[in-house]
DNA sequence: TTAGTTATGGTCAAGTTGACTCAAACTGAT
DNA sequence: ATCAGTTTGAGTCAACTTGACCATAACTAA
């Protein structure tokens, strides 16, 4: 969103590009750098529900691949990787999400296309990034390793490149979508206790909810149907089980879903 | 927005992408093609009122050029082209709009990213589409040529390529930003009346809306200040003219503007 | 002066939201 | 067997918002 400025004064840009450039470069020069296309990368932001460990209670959190060579080595950066051709950019996301965390997704959507120039030192590159949500039995056996590591999404450091700038994006985004839209629910699992679904909402919008307020306000949306069932094993009265019917819906390469 | 498929079964596509490489293909080889890295092109989604030419109220139009070459030589585009390198995406869908159209928006945001795999017949291409508003004064001065024109929004007939989805989209992103956020009045120029707010309203949503709840409505947001003109020469009691304060803001791409 | 037209202020009923109260239903300890 | 502790789940009430509608103000054109 800008008040676009169309004339001039868009002079210092390339200077500033040629001077980082300069001191990262490591084999091609600047010229042939300049003629090469921009290169496409696919990355994701994956979030997941994980009790903390402190309190307890359900925290936010995304796991995050270790840089094994420059730029950025040593560091933490979103999973991602090159776009290949013979996969939609929906599929590239979600293949690169099973080969770097072993997961999938039961919620996945475009985030943004980041292409600013300075983004990576040596290149230009364009990252077209999703966001997904994974449900707590998925996250629970994802790989863990050395370089693939979980992370509280209040608590990153400092990432590669501009991956926090992108998370940040992605946070504010999944925050947003929760106050609207049906998303919370692919969270959970199939069955679900209301008391549940405003534990996912306490620990993203990272608020305290009325419960009474928010079982009515939830009751009242028409894709949450009520089971049979009740959850037992509390140590109080046994919550009954819910189900979510709705459908994701409204990313353009998902409008044929019926 | 999916529940992704994990599996298999994506084992058709590869034979339906070469069937229609074969019919369309001009130079290259599949071989030669699968290897190539996908292109990267800017488009952009241009919106304007103008008053229709029946009933002389403002409706939606945005404007297209004719493609010169294959492929869908002859057919009607979003006005776009390659991203060049020296440029961020903004600046570069901002130097497309201006080059195509001579507009200079007064809004302008990423739409999306649309890279499945057979949009063009010819090769893979991912194009990172914008959406813009530009105002009355601004459209009007618009080129228009052999190979630029305006057309209604709602009566654009076969566009190339996949772009009536696109403004399909676009559309739909449109009337909620309007619906939500506080974008109307970038249709409109600095002073503006509550009735032409309404018209905007009335032409990008199509229903009509009471007079005086809306301007109930639009009073209350406080991105709204009352100025002490008012707007002279209606055959009618002359309204007030207001001003919009507020500042567009939440792309990522943007966040940093005050 | 009057008819026509839009601007602008107001009322009222229906619906929504947030703060709060209270009974129901379970477990675990005494 | 009973009681304390917990969460579920129903309901009340006042504040606020929304849509339908009415009335007056302020201009122009005839």
């Amino acid at each position: 969103m800008t008040i676009t400025n169309p004339g001039p004064a868009r002079t210092g840009r390339p200077i500033a590009a040629k001077r980082v450039i300069t001191v990262y470069t490591t084999s091609a020069n600047v010229a042939e750098r300049q003629s090469a296309p921009p290169s496409l990368a696919i990355s994701t932001v994956i979030f997941a529900l994980r009790p903390s460990e402190s309190s307890g209670r359900p925290t936010l959190w995304l796991p995050l691949v270790r840089r094994i060579r420059e730029p950025f080595k040593g560091l933490w950066a979103l999973p991602g990787g090159p776009l290949t051709h013979a996969e939609s950019l929906q599929d590239a996301a979600s293949r690169n999400l099973r080969e770097t965390t072993g997961l999938a997704p039961s919620y996945l959507e475009q985030l943004y296309a980041f292409g600013g120039m300075h983004r990576s030192p040596t290149q230009r590159v364009v990252s077209i990034v999703y966001w997904a949500l994974v449900q707590p039995t998925e996250a629970a056996l994802a790989d863990e390793s050395e370089n693939v590591r979980w992370f509280r999404a209040d608590k990153l450091g400092s990432l590669a490149f501009d991956h926090n700038a992108i998370v940040d994006y992605a946070l504010w985004r999944l925050r947003n979508k929760l106050a609207y839209g049906s998303i919370a629910y692919h969270f959970l699992g199939e069955y679900f206790t209301l008391a549940q679904v405003r534990e996912v909402y306490e620990a993203v919008l990272d608020t305290q909810l009325d419960p009474a307020n928010f079982r009515r306000q939830i009751k009242s949306t028409p894709e949450i149907e009520e089971t049979g069932e009740y959850l037992q094993g509390g140590k109080h009265r046994p919550p009954r089980l819910y189900r979510f019917t709705g459908r994701p819906g409204l990313d353009p390469d998902n409008r044929s879903i019926p």
